[in-house]
RNA sequence: GUGGACGUAGCUCAGCUGGUAGAGUCCCGGAUUGUGAUUCCGGCCGUCGCGGGUUCGAGUCCCGUCGUCCACCCCA
């Protein structure tokens, strides 16, 4: 507090701490098992990477890149940047590293990115993403088994809240020329577009699209679609990936307005959204990107990933369930006398060689027998073992129940690893309230 | 980048129209010097986010600034 204006997190990156871990760990566990279930493997990459990569593969005039990038000079003259997004990194990790002739990858990532936004809920500057990336598989087979993996994690979950928007975005010339349409319909329009729809319609017209000004929505529905200027090959993509998720029992709403903020996407592109986090709605979305490999001069090979924003799902999972309890000790172990308290280390250190499951707190920073187990009750313990001199000197030590009335009993040190395990089964059965 | 709301003890909060701060909780000690959670008693904890202004006097009013939250924007 008195270092305040000194000691202070960076606006928008946050600490993740121990109340809080227990959603970041389930989702963690739960997508690394189905990734592995669907024949996904692991990469980790850089966090930092040449500011070039992103410029090429995000696009010079998207958002990202124009005003949100964290972006230095380092010590040898390079410019870098704190990625903002992770497919970039994957694609030039596959260039790099040889991966493409012939490929057929299926690979995942995660771990934090950065964009210098205002935060908000949802919406942070350091961010952490998990990350799928399907290379070499041309598709719709694979769009439609990406999309079918990220209902199965919802399921999983228990994540109901949720909704599949999907488009498609054609190929790059098909969108090209679709953009020459839609320009030429809202120049004839121009009186009522706002200012943020003035901006866009030299920078990314197709963002025009998902204004969520209500004033725009009468210009807007009355917009030639995507939809209906898809070249043919794309269509029968698009079609046959929307006959997939429908054999699948996947439910999706064709949203012909869902466009994507870079520019490498083509055909596909989904987004999971939901009502239950504010303006930040989207959990997870992504889509194909066919013509980025060559862009940053790999061989040609049609991809497709997505992202799913790590932060928003485990709000959305704080939702759906209780918190659970912080693990709690087994056993606490208090110590009386000095003697007895020199000893302690070595005991415990013989009982946890021989009962491995069993987790064991020992008092540290001394304290009266009082503090000790009050220390005792407030880690949850089931059960406090009572090292004191005069018990050391008889060889055994005491066993106290600290959520039952039974009470206080002895044990040799000997057989303290055969009864604890076996009192611990006891105390567990039957929890009462004291 | 734009707009709005809000910053008081470690935490949750109260402080009416300006008279220099309070509760609960947490923590510590005692009642019980080898036995917790309940009870009782006592104690610690604040440059009222920060800086300036108005005033005899500012937690309270004004301006600036930083931060948090929400929305726009953007997107995961």
């Amino acid at each position: 507090m008195e270092n305040k204006f000194l000691v202070q997190a960076v606006r928008g990156m946050n600490d993740v701490l121990p109340a809080n871990i227990a959603g970041w760990e389930r989702l963690e566990r739960v997508t690394r098992e189905l990734f592995a279930a669907y024949g996904f493997e692991e990469m980790r990459l850089p966090i930092v990477e040449h500011t070039s990569l992103f410029k090429r593969a995000i696009g010079e005039f998207t958002d990202i890149v124009e005003k949100e990038m964290y972006t230095f000079t380092d010590t040898g003259g390079d410019s870098l940047t704190l990625r903002p997004e992770a497919t970039a990194g994957v694609v030039r990790a596959a260039i790099t590293n040889g991966m493409l002739r012939g490929a057929r990858l299926k690979l995942w990532t995660s771990g934090p990115m950065f964009r210098h936004e205002r935060p908000q809920k949802g919406r942070y500057r350091q961010f952490h993403q998990i990350d799928v990336e399907s290379i070499g598989f041309p598709g719709p087979d694979i769009d439609a088994e990406l999309i079918a993996m990220t209902a199965r994690l919802w399921k999983q979950l228990g994540i109901t809240r949720v909704k599949l928007k999907i488009n498609s975005l054609g190929t790059s010339e098909a969108r090209r020329a679709y953009r020459e349409i839609l320009v030429a319909y809202f120049r004839q329009h121009q009186a009522v577009l706002d200012a943020d729809s003035l901006r866009r319609l030299e920078g990314n017209p197709l963002r025009i699209l998902d204004s969520k000004n209500p004033d725009m929505q009468a210009v807007i529905s009355g917009a030639p679609l995507l939809t209906d200027h898809l070249d043919p090959e794309s269509r029968d993509h698009f079609d046959t990936l929307c006959a997939m998720l429908a054999a699948a029992g996947i439910e999706y709403v064709v949203d012909p307005r869902l466009v994507r903020g870079l520019d490498y996407y083509s055909r596909t592109v989904f987004e999971w959204v939901t009502d239950a986090l504010g303006a930040q709605d989207a959990i997870c979305s992504g889509g194909r990107y066919d013509g980025l490999i060559t862009q940053l001069g790999g061989e040609a090979t049609p991809a497709i990933g997505f992202a799913m924003g790590v932060e928003r799902v485990v709000e959305l999972l704080s939702q759906v369930e209780e918190e659970p309890e912080p693990p709690s000790a087994d056993v606490y172990v208090v110590t009386a006398g000095e003697r007895a308290q020199r000893a302690a280390l070595g005991i415990v250190e013989g009982l946890r060689d021989a009962m491995p499951d069993v987790t064991l707190h020992v008092n540290l920073g001394g304290g009266n027998l009082k503090k000790q187990f009050a220390r005792a009750d407030k880690s949850g313990a089931l059960l406090a073992l009572v090292l004191g001199d005069g018990e050391l000197e008889r060889g055994v030590a005491a066993l106290k129940p600290l959520r039952h009335e039974a009470g206080q009993s002895e044990c040799a040190l000997e057989d303290l690893a055969d009864r604890i395990p076996a009192l611990l089964v006891e105390l567990a059965g039957s929890p009462e309230e004291l």
